[in-house]
DNA sequence: AGTTGACGGTACGGGACCGTACTGTATTCT
DNA sequence: AGAATACAGTACGGTCCCGTACCGTCAACT
């Protein structure tokens, strides 16, 4: 009875939509909207599904009839909030690590960026299912700079480096480390002086044969 | 009436030890050990007054005298939970990075330090005294790797950077975001890696006044 | 016109949790 | 010995919250 739910599927970040592609259903987007507003402004400890209902004003009934719980709407959520950038080859590795920069710039100085960025990871980390989901959506946001730092291997831009792995983290790690653990701004200044520092690291220069 | 409780004198952190300087009270440091153990194994959304209760196998009422309710006990986990690295000044750059990353690579590898970090930066983030209350914790934190970049400023073996600032978050970054953000175990390769990256960074050589 | 389905609103059961109060007991201090 | 204190254990009131059920409405579709 009552088989109108989304029952497990291993992939249940979606609503309901047991109709064809993607519908859009702009009222389940206001209502991820209104969830990230709320973790913006008061955490986990005051989220609750009746506040998330009343501020999106829409009713419960509304709620449970696109995801299964509470933890569900975490789970849409992570996918919504991804913040992917896009960068383009360009043919030179410093043009395109200034645009992925403006794009974290960007990103992380929005407003509640911090205050739903550290729920969202505190959620993550204890509960396997959103752990998943977030890493999933996490590769899709390294794949930016991965491709540019792929990009620069080829080019021989970048010399003595191997591994892209540790070069992902050694270029987001001081951004992250501003922006998120320590909720300081990220004013051009602080990139200029990263972007400095890390490409000393690697060894920039430009592509031998231009 | 009830006058003996702990009445926000703006640093509730401690016990409430009207007496006089610091008694141990290893009861206490068990209920907090307890906590973060709490917030290890199920974080924020499991952890409660009762559960830590029982878990420290003590009565809620031995809490209640200590700290007047739950974020008190948060507040006071914090300056308990900080991990300071020691570093002495042994006159060389390179070495005293070495010592500062073993620190940190066996603080951060340590079992359940991901999970506890996030919690704890997830209520710093959304509750301004407990963000005090990590801020202040943290700067004591940050000593360690700030007296180290200092000194080498000062003998010479790092030249052309005068924030040091940017180069706490710059060297903390990429193993912060390796080790908690992404969960990833800090082992000796990364840190080789991240430490020959940074130095090269920083265009270090070894003190020109031997 | 009639059917279907999503919706807002509301109410409800059940449970969890916080912080307090009240026992009785063991230990320490005077 | 007597008083004071910290404690474990328990119970309690009150609140909050989750997830469900039910109702009447409205729009879309047939």
């Amino acid at each position: 009875m009552a088989g109108n739910r989304v029952d497990a599927t291993a992939e249940g970040d979606d609503p309901v939509t047991v109709g064809s592609a993607a519908e859009p259903d702009p009222s389940g987007e206001a209502i991820l909207d209104t969830t990230i507003r709320l973790l913006a402004d008061g955490g986990l400890s005051a989220f609750t599904i009746d506040r998330l209902a009343s501020t999106a004003r829409v009713s419960k009934t509304s709620i449970y009839r696109r995801w299964p719980d509470k933890k569900a709407v975490f789970r849409a959520v992570l996918s919504r909030w991804g913040h992917r950038a896009k960068v383009v080859d360009v043919g030179d590795f410093a043009t395109e690590l200034d645009q992925w920069y403006a794009d974290r710039r960007d990103t992380y100085n929005r407003e509640g960026f911090r205050e739903v960025a550290t729920s969202l990871l505190e959620l993550s980390v204890h509960d396997p299912e959103i752990g998943r989901a977030m890493d999933a959506d996490r590769r899709s946001g390294w794949t930016a700079i991965r491709q540019i730092l792929r990009r620069a291997l080829d080019r021989g831009e970048i010399t003595g480096v191997d591994d892209v792995d540790h070069l992902e983290q050694f270029f987001l790690g001081p951004i992250y480390c501003r922006a998120v653990l320590e909720g300081q701004e990220l004013d051009d200044a602080t990139i200029a002086n990263f972007r400095r520092l890390s490409l000393a690291a690697v060894g920039y220069q430009k592509a031998p044969r231009a």
